[in-house]
DNA sequence: CCCAATGCTTACCAGAAAGTAAGTATTGAA
DNA sequence: TTCAATACTTACTTTCTGGTAAGCATTGGG
């Protein structure tokens, strides 16, 4: 059994949202795949410094299942596996924009704090 | 030292935003004290069904100390403190609704697959 | 015959997050 | 003198998440 995390119940839209990006490296892979359109596992290892193929896979897996990512598999050696978004994957990347882009302030921020504590 | 979390540094806007908001119960906080406003913590506690006072109060420490949450004490017996949120509380809450719409529409794809896996 | 290349798979382990349950402080009212 | 009410604290335990490192399968090339 592969699957552990809970897809509900959900008490909220926000709870649902949560759920399926929760994972250390979701977020990335998402980004990744959005920015790129399509990348092979290596590549997506390559991309996201410091993930181990253990989570990686574990990840495409749990968004594969969750409807976000697609795998096309290539029948040739050595073989070649493709990832893509879905179409949920990529509205869920735009719902994710806003969060982003707040996140993006809250550094300029706190940088800004920080640089103002040093001097 | 309660503060464990980590606060960056952070390799994207994603991520930062993720940071503050990973935590069980903080989306739920984050909408509650959206929703009214003000609230004291046995209100909170009353309101967030199944959450333990020791994980409320450590997301409501973190959330005060990420700017978040503004906490309010009166010096009354018994005691009496209101929490609300700030004004970057309140701009992350808008920030993350597209991904609350987002899972609200998830929750509704769930059930309808449910409903026709069971016809 | 062995290795390279790629995409996994597995077992084991450490650290983090969250749950449980009991205790603390204050003071007015019974 | 004891209790109720509120907002925490604290110690301990369990559960979850992610990291490490080694192994597997395929086949063309040296």
């Amino acid at each position: 059994m592969t699957s552990s995390t809970r897809r509900g119940p959900y008490i909220c839209g926000i709870d649902a949202g949560m759920d399926v990006v929760s994972g250390k490296w979701k977020s990335l892979i998402l980004w990744e795949l959005d920015n790129y359109g399509t990348r092979r596992f290596g590549e997506l290892k390559r991309g996201l410094v410091g993930v181990s193929e253990k989570m990686l896979i574990q990840h495409l897996r749990e968004m594969e299942e969750d409807g976000l990512v697609h795998r096309e598999v290539y029948r040739e050696v050595p073989p070649r596996v493709e990832y893509s978004l879905t179409e949920h994957g990529r509205s869920l990347n735009d719902a994710l924009r806003p969060l982003g882009a707040w996140g993006t302030k809250r550094i300029k921020r706190l940088t800004t704090e920080k640089a103002s504590a040093s001097t």
